[in-house]
RNA sequence: GCCGGAGUGGCGGAACUGGCAGACGCGCGAGACUCAAAAUCUCGUGGUACUUAGUACCGUGUGGGUUCGACCCCCUCCUCCGGCACCA
């Protein structure tokens, strides 16, 4: 565990503590998303079994956040590789299947060589493995488990309502991105020469339909072969057809790469104009989008004017700029891709592009050629793993019954613990033929089990839900208890998350709803996403070998100043690069504010208790006003920005302030009483006890208090001791800073007038010159126009 | 290309709702304590100019705008970071 870590539990940690003094009854829990492969691969480097090495590993863990002093409530401690949590998500899936929400499917997926097992389109990183940046993921044709989260495609967008005031913008983009929602319709070219055939396009420019001078079919497209067929020259035209199927896998090159393609010799025709349209094949069509074919209309798209003008294709101007005048059509100057009005389309020409698309898919649509469509970038979820250290998949193939379900009685489906764990590139857990080997729950003949496990960010799904009933062995949860403490109210994580883990959050969430298990149709109300800490401008990371250990950190300077310097350092959502001098600031800091009780710890203990409601101005002196102001003001700003803004550099900048003021008041019994200054030193340690927790425990009991800090409630902010008595007020001549001068609170505007234009300097100022206006803002500034 | 975010001293960063730019900390400089050092404490520390106390000017990526007044609002451009990307 290194400082990376220990900076997300420690925000996590001073708002969990700050709202427990503040009265709330806080869930903070903590548990151990302990299935995976990385503790799959360590366990077979290290030769000892992936559950005792992941037992190993969260004993190391939990020995370190609780010497950190994270408030969690151990009692609620999960495992995801426990049984009693595994079985649940056995039967998620069974309740899947049952809805038609999980399937088995042959395709194409992406398969890593490294990991060796399959992965969601998730977590593959621009054609790279997401956990292996130097490993491109392979095509492989298996049969997996999917589950639908395309189905929830629309929810997961419009649902977005309900968290977009809690949730970073940047992280809501990336998931509306993901999902890819592209409105359109789908239009079907006759092919005439191969009667019967046709070709569907789908587009989102059907307004632009009349400039469609070519239809274009990704190279792999089922109907290129029959196309070929027959037509003079098909040898060379097979060669060219073959090379493009060649493509370029990495996305950068991909978008880059030249546009290829060749004529298929054969013709389509457009259904709107009925014109004679040619058949090409493309590399930079895709065959996974859309229908695997587009209409190419190069006078009003990007691509297919390039395209177009390679192998100069006709190009027609369909669409024009509102307010422009009008090009005839045949005279292309560039490519125009914005809407526009309708030109030369027929009896749609001076249409509106948006009118003209309405009208042409329910024209297309009436006419039996056509259909409005919705496409999505987003595929659905395969969660079928190769590998061993995961939750089994709870079905069994018999000979007879095909694929049957494990019934509910019999979950746990439990996971062996022999198996061949290095058996490259198939299931493991079909080494073990004791697991293998099973009765038809339905016919009671023999059966296979399934051998895949499932992808871990299932169990990281709806982890949250069981933190609420964390020992339940007849359900996942109870649903009251679920309604007493989900939405989570806020969730803190790293960016790294954006679409994988909260987007499938998201999901299983909806999910439970249509189940009738929650009534929440969202997880996570507010998400945080902390920066990262980085040594050297990149994130710590154990591979990198750039990380400052935790423990080593707590060693050498205390786990309060590692905490304190990760809140100080920067505002949480930032980066924050870790500095061994800056660090020394925190440290010196808690020593300060130490010495600061310890030195005077008798007389602060036996300092008569102060209730500051009753605090008597007329008696008061001034450092002991001076004192309460600034321990007020400090409280009033501290507690907004725990509130809201969650800027505990700044909160923690002014605590900083406050002890200065202190230390300034040496020695103590001149001006102030100990009472006074006992109080003030309480609020501080109060104020720090969300952040530095174990100085703050440890500098309550120096000062005489029994019975822990985190019980006592927040300090309560009282207007009068903060409020000041007379306030500087500025004076500015035509907006620039001249002079300051120090007034007695509540005075009128004309006052504060008065008082400028008789100061020494404004007068000079003034002088032979004419005042144009004097704008006046109370308690703070008088602004003098001259001219 | 599209989407999101950010540009403030030597450094990390403050500045709340348009009102003293640079809080707080680091670093640096000077001093106190000390035989000396460490620790601690005190003072100073955006730039330029002028002889000092000081005064003036410049200063929040660029250029413009709104305003009595702009780090903050609007427009332009630049740079950096993140996401998506021949998505039709």
């Amino acid at each position: 565990m290194h400082m990376g870590h220990m900076r997300n539990y420690t925000i996590g940690d001073a708002i969990a503590r700050y709202r427990r003094m503040r009265g709330f009854n806080v869930l903070h829990p903590m548990g151990w998303d302990a299935f995976g492969l990385p503790a799959e691969n360590a366990a077979i480097d290290r030769g000892i079994h992936p559950r005792l090495w992941t037992l190993q590993n969260v004993a190391e863990f939990k020995k370190v956040l609780q010497r950190f002093g994270f408030s969690y409530d151990w009692s609620r401690e999960i495992s995801t590789c426990a049984p009693e949590y595994y079985r649940w998500n056995q039967w998620f899936f069974l309740r899947m299947l049952e809805r038609g929400i999980a399937y088995r499917k042959k395709s194409r997926v992406n398969w890593c060589p490294r990991c060796q097992t399959v992965l969601a389109n998730e977590q593959v990183v621009n054609g790279f493995c997401w956990r292996h940046e130097d490993t491109q993921v392979e095509a492989r044709e298996i049969a997996q488990w999917f589950w639908k989260i395309t189905d929830y495609a629309d929810q997961l967008l419009d649902d977005m309502k309900e968290i977009e005031a809690g949730w970073p913008e940047r992280v809501l983009a990336m998931q509306r991105n993901w999902i890819g929602k592209s409105q359109g319709a789908r239009i079907r070219f006759a092919v005439p020469d191969l009667l019967g055939e046709s070709i569907e396009v789908f587009t989102t420019r059907i307004d632009t339909i009349y400039g469609a001078t070519s239809i274009v079919l990704s190279p792999e497209h089922p109907l290129v072969g029959k196309l070929l067929d027959g037509v003079p020259g098909a040898a060379g035209l097979e060669k060219e057809w073959n090379r493009l199927r060649q493509r370029v896998k990495k996305t950068e090159e991909i978008a880059t790469a030249e546009k290829e393609g060749f004529f298929t010799g054969r013709f389509a025709v457009n259904p709107f104009s009925g014109d004679r349209v040619p058949i090409w094949v493309a590399n930079f069509i895709l065959a996974e989008y859309g229908t695997g074919a587009v209409m190419s209309v190069p006078a009003h798209d990007e691509r297919d004017f390039d395209f177009a003008k390679k192998y100069r294709l006709p190009m027609r101007v369909v669409v024009q700029p509102a307010s422009g005048n009008a090009i005839p059509g045949d005279q292309v100057r560039g490519v125009y891709t914005e809407d526009g009005r309708s030109f030369d389309s027929g009896e749609y020409t001076g249409l509106t592009s948006e009118q003209a698309r309405a009208k042409m898919t329910t024209d297309a649509e009436a006419r039996g050629f056509g259909k409005a469509q919705t496409t999505y970038r987003l595929k659905d979820w395969g969660i079928s793993r190769q590998r061993y250290w995961g939750t089994p998949i709870p079905v069994v193939y018999c000979a007879n019954c095909k694929v049957v379900p494990v019934p509910d009685s019999e979950l746990p489906v439990l996971l062996p613990d022999s198996v061949q764990l290095i058996e490259a590139g198939q299931s493991p857990l079909a080494t073990s033929p004791e697991f293998v080997n099973t009765t038809c729950p339905k016919c009671g003949g023999p059966a296979r089990r399934e051998t895949d496990t499932m992808d871990t960010f299932v169990d990281s799904s709806w982890y949250y839900y069981r933190y609420a009933d964390p020992h339940n062995d007849k359900a996942p949860f109870d649903k009251e208890i679920i309604r007493h403490w989900l939405p989570v109210d806020q969730y803190v994580g790293g960016i790294t998350h954006a679409i994988l883990h909260l987007l499938y959050s998201r999901f299983f969430t909806k999910f439970m709803r249509d189940i009738g298990l929650v009534k929440i149709n969202e997880p996570f109300t507010r998400l945080f996403t902390q920066g990262m800490v980085q040594k050297g401008g990149v994130a710590m990371s154990k591979s990198r070998g750039n990380v400052v250990g935790a423990i080593e950190m707590a060693e050498q300077y205390g786990c309060d100043t590692g905490r304190l310097y990760t809140l100080f350092a920067a505002p949480p959502e930032k980066d924050l690069e870790w500095s061994d001098q800056a660090i020394e600031g925190c440290s010196r800091f808690i020593h300060r504010v130490y010495r600061l009780v310890d030195a005077q710890a008798e007389r602060l203990r036996n300092a008569p208790a102060f209730d500051d409601s009753k605090f008597d101005f007329a008696k008061a002196s001034e450092k002991e006003k001076a004192l309460l102001r600034k321990a007020h003001q400090t409280l009033k700003r501290v507690t907004s920005d725990f509130e809201v803004r969650w800027h505990f550099n700044a909160s923690i900048a002014l605590i900083m302030e406050l002890v200065n003021e202190l230390h300034a008041q040496e020695p103590l019994d001149q001006g102030a009483s100990p009472a006074v200054v006992k109080r003030t030193i309480e609020m501080l340690i109060l104020m720090l006890a969300p952040v530095t927790p174990h100085l703050s425990e440890e500098l309550w009991e120096i000062l005489g208090h029994k019975g822990g800090i985190l019980d006592v409630p927040w300090p309560e902010y009282r207007e009068e001791l903060a409020h000041e008595e007379q306030h500087e007020i500025i004076i500015q001549i035509n907006g620039k800073l001249r002079g300051k001068i120090l007034v007695d609170d509540g005075l009128g505007e004309t006052e504060l007038k008065e008082r400028a234009f008789a100061d020494e300097r404004v007068k000079h100022m003034i002088d032979g010159k004419s005042v144009v206006k004097t704008v006046v803002v109370p308690q703070k500034l008088v602004n003098i126009v001259l001219r």
